[in-house]
DNA sequence: ATCAACAATGTACACGCGTACATTGTTACA
DNA sequence: TGTAACAATGTACGCGTGTACATTGTTGAT
């Protein structure tokens, strides 16, 4: 009746049974009761060895195991965690650099803490109600990525806050609120990217941001400013430019700006990912700017294809690794933790937040670091009008 | 008490109650009983429509939402959707265009179906189990990403077969099995691929394969000494390369290429993926050889990487997505088939091994496409010596 | 000898849902 | 008018665990 009693094949593993025993045949088996057989196998209370070895080879010999769909039920834990995808149009997000990085360090802490990597893409259709997924229990924790500050997100979160249920935010940071957040130190990485091409030389310096619903849209602006600033250049709103993060769209400005460096107005390029700075980059030789040459180009993120392009683009590397296997530690962490009422953690920060205090806002920034490579080399004495 | 009893913040949304009221609630409020309440919200049997009006006013003021956990247990079904991720040392699975765009339309088609992707990355110690997964019951059916056919895995999956549990293959077939599989055409895809080259003038064609442990590695083999001798060139092991589908071993292979380039030995290159033939580009280019010029490259997949490269990478396109969403949809039916046992589908197929057919074999192929770009160019008249 | 303390185990129930079966009320047709 | 069919709902139980509480047997101190 049962596949395995198909006949020969695979006498690799011997299959004592097939059909999977509950405890309760085990419990037979074993001649004890169905709690000490849930006792024995969980490790809790005393037991005499004996009838530990005797219901551990019941077990073994009707090849039993624990049904997780009701050990969930009787714990009131799923021991899933559970990871949202934004839904953005005609853009497959696993494939995009940074949520892949992210998510490979998401899984591998998970899957060291025990827990399984509940995956869900948002869907375009239905309203942004995160609670939903915490009230059906299917997720014990979330973490949020590619999360935009929109209002409705923002109330959406905080509803979910307000609800005591366990979240992380991840390269996204909300001002004013208090809700758990890994990023990395954009500030540092617009500044870094910025005066890096000052270093070589640079002074007209062109920046290619993306759209400001994301904070570190905003925070490489406030570092690409800091360092202008710093070294006495005037910012110029002519150099400013606004993609969204595509490489198409970097591709798009690369006709604009050519002309500008052509025309002696920009001599250096801050992208504000790789992506971007890739289609600029081929773009630009398209229109016979030569990156690192006759102007300067630094990308962001020290993706995989930095290392592609000809010539090899500079970046700014960011931890998204571990930016994601931090926060699968600290929200997983959070679980266990002795207040770990649904409500704890949401009025203690609440109480921060409410009070004077941005020291303990729970947010985590990682460093970033430059990259250096050839797109950026630019030798100032071709300066313009070489072409 | 709770946090939604916390003051001002988020008026935005009106809860009427904070904590989950549970079925009894429900069915208390509405004046019915907790079956009928079950049957609402399912839509099951007859119900009267003020029955069910009252029902869901009840459920809608009391914020009810069910409790998924204790569903799956009635139901015995999970509504996941498992995906294994093997352990590959130092790799980070998600970052590979290969993984990513499979997942994508992995995800895609399960969130369309109403299943919940579980990501399970395989541990590197512990033995491989399959069976497992599913007795626990966290999934109800399985796709297997890159796995290797080595003994151990063919036993584990046999093993998983045998026991009538639904699983998919994507991208990798396993001969002399039943296994369910969903690939690409890599025989037509390696036949594309020299092909290709012989048309732009190619006669000794270098072929840098991967690890034979995958299908299409040896798929890809046949289709290129398929190419050749169609063409009446003869097969020369001289020019078989084995890397492991990296960059850096694609890398590695350069300075050996580039000499045999130079010396007349190779005027044309297939590399098996875009990440090796991207490696061998950049190293050729090192070498003073130019991909396009002095001889031609091709890669493979269709990587994003594949038009960031100077010149462009030429390649072989393989739907990728579309395997992930076919095999999700295909596995997903066959849950709700009528003879959704899970012996009957493997019995059937066991049948069609047993006897002579092949006719029946559960793999689908999809097809694979040309995009021929810079990097096989190659001009004719710059035959070697030129440098 | 008595009794407290504790080890070891069994009994009983909760977890929150789906659903088979029983029950009641109504309709249609003989 | 009797009855079969059916609509609408309630009752009761199973899904497979975890665990509080009860029970039994043993030990050690009084």
């Amino acid at each position: 009746m049962f596949a395995c009693t198909a006949p020969g094949l695979s006498a690799q593993t011997k299959v004592e049974e097939c059909n999977i025993g509950s405890r309760k045949e085990v419990a037979k088996l074993a001649g004890v009761s169905e709690a000490t057989v849930s006792r024995v196998l969980n490790g809790v209370g005393p037991i005499r060895e004996e009838t530990k070895l005797k219901v551990l080879e019941a077990a073994r010999q009707l090849n039993y195991v624990p049904n997780v769909l009701a050990q969930q039920l009787a714990r009131r834990r799923s021991g899933n965690l559970g990871v949202i995808l934004p839904y953005v149009p005609k853009v497959k997000l696993f494939s995009a650099y940074y949520f892949a990085e992210i998510l490979s360090g998401i899984g591998e802490t998970a899957r060291r803490m025990g827990y399984d990597l509940l995956i869900i893409p948002l869907s375009p259709v239905e309203a942004r109600s995160y609670t939903n997924l915490f009230q059906t229990q299917k997720v014990d924790a979330c973490i949020m990525l590619g999360s935009q500050d929109t209002a409705e997100e923002r109330g959406a979160l905080r509803q979910l806050h307000e609800g005591g249920y366990p979240f992380c935010l991840v390269n996204q940071r909300f001002d004013d609120e208090p809700f758990k957040t890994i990023e990395a130190d954009h500030v540092k990485g617009g500044q870094l990217a910025a005066s890096h091409l000052i270093g070589r030389g640079c002074r007209r310096i062109a920046f290619l941001n993306g759209p400001d619903a994301y904070s570190n849209s905003r925070d490489r602006m406030k570092g690409y400013s800091l360092a202008l600033q710093k070294h006495g250049i005037a910012m110029d709103n002519e150099l400013l430019y606004r993609g969204n993060y595509s490489r198409t769209s970097g591709y798009q400005y690369a006709e604009q700006l050519a002309e500008a460096v052509r025309a002696g107005r920009v001599d250096g390029i801050v992208a504000a990912n790789d992506r971007m700075a890739i289609g600029l980059l081929q773009g630009l030789r398209e229109h016979g700017i030569e990156p690192g040459k006759d102007a300067a180009l630094i990308g962001y993120d020290d993706a995989d294809g930095a290392r592609f392009t000809e010539p090899q683009l500079s970046s700014v590397a960011v931890p998204f690794y571990e930016m994601g296997e931090q926060a699968a530690q600290w929200l997983l962490d959070s679980l266990s933790e002795p207040g770990a009422q649904p409500d704890s953690s949401a009025s203690a920060e609440g109480q921060s937040v409410q009070g004077a205090g941005d020291a303990v806002r729970p947010v985590i920034q990682l460093p970033v670091r430059l990259v250096p490579r050839a797109s950026s080399l630019r030798y100032p004495d071709l300066e313009s009008g070489q072409l």
